[in-house]
RNA sequence: CGCGGAAUGGAGCAGUGGUAGCUCGUUGGGCUCAUAACCCAAAGGUCGUAGGUUCGAGUCCUGCUUCCGCAACCA
């Protein structure tokens, strides 16, 4: 497939506003995305790169009321978070939106008004869970119950986590609402469903045959489910928040988010251009490119055509380049586990240093399997590729320049044969970066750019001008002429990957802007063209820079584990009088030693007011015998005495076991005597 | 259960039937214009595992293992 566009429509995923963004939706999505707008753009092509928060759907409504504020509140504040930090990273989007415009409403309304007139959706109804104290209806998610297999008591509606086994919401035994908590009642519920079956036979034409093309992540996904029969969707769902179904009688429904949100491309375009947004949707000539995560591959490939072929005046996408996903550390990345590189506090703690996480984001880029994002690669990445190659080359080509020639471009002589050689190299590049550009391989296109730093440190290191400057004046010339050229170049190759970076090569070199046509050519700079001071392209990232954020990683798991603790489930109820049984006292600790091949058992002497006793103790991980001299402590006084380790405990010791099983020993908060009862 | 993606020297990746490559790291050497940066060289891989097809398999087929996704949140 290769047809003569005339312009390129690029959307990227829109981020769901329920939390800023991370470096995962970055490589995934939006690093990639703006390489590819900023390329096109470069080459002088029509570009339109949308993109927008999604701000509808159920967590964030449910997120609203845990935290007392109104969804609007919730959106509100990300929202405004994303744009900022997009804006501050560099992302070109021509129209950063959001879909509770007024605009996107109208446009996500009048599409479902269309297809629901033209009898493209099929109307059921069905028995939904329904949290009366909460009074809204409950996705599958948010019910809890007993596991009909394993018996598990805390199943979730669509799959229970203890034995794997996948659920619906009515398998579960004594349902419970995440929401309230209440026993959700059946209630009966009309909804809208996209007939994605009528759908098949066409998609399997366009996808299977029309797009081999695509990445065999998204080819393999799209075959698989198109083999096993496409299903009918559901497009509104009941609930406050969202875009109300536009159809008599639907109160308290909405559009669901899926639907709502791939709309949301439309009416950014919308937004951006009211008149003639038309010719980036409904015209032949224009390419439609959406670059998304692996979760999403199905809405877009599958799905979101359906919707627009329902309507029938849309054109399809090209192509849909979905990224794989992007570990940390090691882990997932995750929004509600605060597992995550948040770019506005990367923007705010490394000032200046966009590109430096643009390129370690599209070096590492996940883009045919999950990687991992380690501070440690990326301080290498930092210190190895950008200082020591790229970086130092441009300062060396800029520091010989200025003591030779006194900043202006020396005239370029002769070409000798390595000289000649070397430039076929860095043409060659060109070829190579626009042949992976082209196909989305933006790892494979960065590599290239380096190699031409790499080209003109070899360069550089096989002419050495500064000793050829003792001998042939003129050969140094023509080789500082050819670095410089290199220089420029590099402005250029790099325009799509590191802008910023590009941008100070181009304010160095005292050159507006240049085209990607350019790339290649050896006059970019005329001979006496004057250069400006050279500054660092790039500084080195110190190894307690990258420890800060470690440590920032293991505070946030620390943190995980503690919330993790869920109290345990309350103990059946007892009568007063089995309690009044127990003799618990508090003593006072007189000696305290390790019990001899025993790893964890504390020996005690306890003052308890009638003459002393012996107790054990099994908490020697947690405490030196030496701090517990002196202290008072509850035990229990009349539990049957046990021998331990040969040696006869008359009590047990009270302590609780915190979430990581640590033990703390109960302390009275006030001095008692010896013997006094716990009651 | 199923379906899709992934598994290649210490790390990250390329390689879609014909002598296993690249970047980083490591080791040794060179250079000194440069942010102890640069250049050269070397060491390091039975290509997850078990079979099969083939004159020949990292590459095709089958079984298995592990990780990820489809399936809350989420790229």
């Amino acid at each position: 497939m290769n047809k003569n566009f005339k312009r390129t429509l690029i959307t990227s995923a829109l981020p769901y506003a329920n939390g800023p963004v991370h470096i995962g939706h970055l490589a995934g999505v939006y690093v990639p995305a703006d390489i590819y707008a900023r390329y096109l753009r470069l080459k002088g092509e029509e570009v339109l790169f949308v993109g927008g928060s999604d701000e509808h759907g159920v967590p964030i409504a449910l997120k609203a009321k845990a935290e007392g504020i109104t969804p609007q509140d919730v959106v509100d504040k990300y929202h405004t978070i994303i744009k900022k930090s997009f804006e501050d990273f560099g992302i070109t989007f021509d129209v950063y939106s959001r879909t509770t415009s007024k605009i996107h409403y109208k446009t996500a309304s009048d599409f479902f008004r269309k297809l629901y007139d033209k009898g493209e959706f099929v109307e059921k109804t069905s028995e939904q869970y329904y949290d009366e104290e909460a009074k809204q209806f409950l996705a599958d998610r948010y019910i809890t119950g007993r596991c009909p297999h394993c018996g598990n008591e805390r199943a979730y509606g669509d799959q229970c986590e203890s034995c794997g086994t996948s659920l619906s919401p009515l398998d579960l035994i004594e349902p419970k609402s995440a929401v309230s908590g209440s026993v959700p009642v059946l209630k009966e519920t009309k909804h809208w469903y996209l007939p994605l079956d009528k759908h098949e036979s066409w998609l399997k034409q366009w996808i299977l045959e029309d797009h081999k093309e695509w990445k065999t992540n998204v080819y393999g996904q799209c075959k698989s489910w198109l083999d096993m029969g496409l299903q009918p969707r559901a497009v509104s769902r009941d609930l406050d928040w969202g875009v109300p179904v536009p159809v008599e009688g639907s109160e308290g429904k909405v559009l669901y988010v899926w639907f709502d949100a791939p709309i949301g491309y439309i009416s950014n375009t919308i937004e951006h251009s009211p008149n003639d947004w038309e010719k980036w949707w409904k015209s032949d000539e224009s390419k439609i490119v959406c670059f998304i995560g692996k979760d999403n591959i199905v809405f877009h490939c599958i799905v979101f055509p359906a919707m627009l072929k329902a309507d029938g005046s849309y054109t399809l996408p090209e192509n849909v380049p979905a990224n794989e996903f992007l570990n940390l550390e090691g882990d997932k990345i995750s929004t509600s586990r605060n597992w995550a590189v948040w770019l506005h506090e990367y923007l705010e703690e490394f000032p200046g240093k966009q590109d430096v996480l643009r390129y370690v984001l599209t070096a590492n880029a996940p883009e045919t399997k999950d990687n991992d994002f380690t501070w440690k690669d990326f301080q290498a990445r930092n210190n190895n590729e950008l200082v020591a190659v790229f970086g130092n080359f441009v300062n060396r080509a800029m520091v010989l320049t200025h003591k030779y020639y006194e900043g202006k471009i020396p005239a370029c002589g002769e070409l000798t044969d390595y000289d000649r050689q070397t430039l076929k190299e860095f043409s060659e590049v060109k070829a190579e970066m626009e042949q992976s550009l082209n196909n989305y391989r933006f790892r494979e296109a960065l590599k290239e750019a380096m190699n031409l730093a790499r080209i003109g440190n070899k360069y550089l290191a096989d002419m050495e001008p500064w000793k050829l400057i003792k001998t042939e004046p003129e050969r140094t010339a023509t080789v500082l002429n050819l670095s410089m050229q290199i220089t420029a170049n590099l402005a250029i190759a790099f325009e799509p990957f590191l802008p910023f970076t590009s941008t100070k090569i181009k304010q160095m070199i005292a050159k507006e802007d240049f085209a990607w046509t350019q790339l290649g050519d050896i006059d970019l700079l005329p001979a006496g063209h004057v250069i400006n001071q050279a500054e660092l392209l790039f500084e080195k990232i110190e190894d307690e820079i990258v420890e800060k954020q470690v440590q920032k990683l293991l505070d946030t798991k620390k943190a995980n584990e503690l919330a993790a603790h869920k109290a345990a489930p309350q103990k059946a109820n007892v009568v007063f009088d089995d309690f009044t049984k127990l003799d618990i006292r508090v003593g006072k600790i007189l000696e305290c030693v390790k019990v001899p091949k025993a790893d964890k058992l504390l020996q005690f002497k306890i003052d308890d007011g009638l003459g002393g006793r012996t107790i054990l103790s099994g908490i020697a991980e947690h405490y030196n015998p030496e701090d517990l001299v002196g202290k008072n402590v509850c035990f229990i006084a009349n539990l049957e005495p046990r021998k331990i380790k040969g040696i006869e405990s008359q009590g047990m010791i009270l302590s609780a076991e915190n979430a990581d099983g640590s033990l703390a020993v109960i302390q009275p908060m006030k001095e008692v005597l010896p013997g006094s009862e716990v009651k």
